[in-house]
DNA sequence: GAAAAAATCAAACAGATGTTTAAATTACAT
DNA sequence: ATGTAATTTAAACATCTGTTTGATTTTTTC
């Protein structure tokens, strides 16, 4: 079973939080594949059946990271685009607008948290890269409708571009910009 | 063991050369971790012992498959760049000199092999983002030196750049140019 | 055509990994 | 304090994966 919904107590809720971290770091330097719940529970200090009481699957646990770390900056994303577009009244917005909106918020999170600039870039880039099953949920989950949304503005920018190609170019660029952005 | 030195019988060549190809399209699609040998075994309507007793275990199998792809086209790129220093006798390269003799054997070889653009593309895209461990080892064998090289080359050229921000540009450049060959 | 080598096959092995179980421990309400 | 629920723990389970083994079939060699 899952965690309840009752009054958290302060010893769960810090091995909660070690768990997530350490899910974070390892999923941002080995991708979900080589992630392991033995070494997240081992880094964390915590049980490995602990792992599951607070979030049942790998799976889950990995999504819920995902949700507390990629979420606020994909919030961010959105009211970048809308800024633009608000800029460039109807006309379609510029691929630097675009990809502006795409790479700035990351860069607004690193300059804010400290904590580790090179997990955070590492971490999206691993969302955009990973190839196994999972991620592609994942993806869907927290990247598909923005993914279309930027999609969709990449599309009235450059109509006369193959959709696959868009898509390629957009890939190519974001994990290139990440990786210089993870580098320093 | 893996397989003897000895005049290749047909059939044997054959599943060989199945095997690689289903290695090449399954790493392209899932990466290092999410190829497995009884998947390229099934795909290649091979037994998985087979694929052991070809190649001796799974890294090498994809090391192989590697080799067969990647090697011509990293010879090219050599020759490409040899060609250039001819051309500018002892003065350094043109960034765009040094570049060209990077991408274009990619377009030949996918001009060359209609085969599919998309897998080769991806190919190679995932040797510049599997996480795994493996894969930073068959980085350095078929891409270290390589990257040495031309890193030189493009150091020379650009004498007051720092070095870091060499490698990340030469990596944007390519994935992007990578990303449009994938156009066509 | 027969002996030897090469290649294929089904089956098992060994290790890792996600998950579950059931007991032990801790936190909390009353 | 005491009992109940929440949390942690060690151990086992089930499955997947790379690899090995030994027998069997195919190919090559003479």
């Amino acid at each position: 079973m899952t965690r309840q919904q009752s009054p958290a107590s302060h010893r769960s809720e810090k091995t909660r939080i070690r768990l997530l971290k350490s899910t974070e770091s390892i999923f941002a330097s080995l991708g979900f594949g080589g992630l392991t719940m033995r070494e997240v529970a081992n880094r964390s200090q915590a049980n490995l059946a602990s792992a599951h009481y607070h979030f049942g699957s790998k799976e889950a646990m990995v999504l819920e990271m995902l949700k507390t770390r990629v979420q606020p900056i994909n919030r961010r994303r959105m009211e970048c685009l809308e800024e633009a577009r608000c800029l460039s009244d109807g006309n379609p917005l510029t691929t630097r607008q675009i990809l502006r909106a795409l790479i700035l918020p990351i860069g607004e999170e690193i300059a804010k948290s400290a904590h580790t600039r090179q997990t955070l870039a590492q971490l999206v880039a691993r969302s955009f890269t990973e190839p196994a099953r999972f991620i592609e949920r994942m993806h869907r989950k927290f990247f598909g409708e923005l993914c279309e949304i930027f999609m969709d503005e990449l599309r009235k920018t450059h109509p006369m571009v193959k959709e696959e190609d868009l898509y390629w170019n957009l890939h190519l660029a974001i994990s290139s910009m990440l990786g210089a952005l993870a580098q320093h």
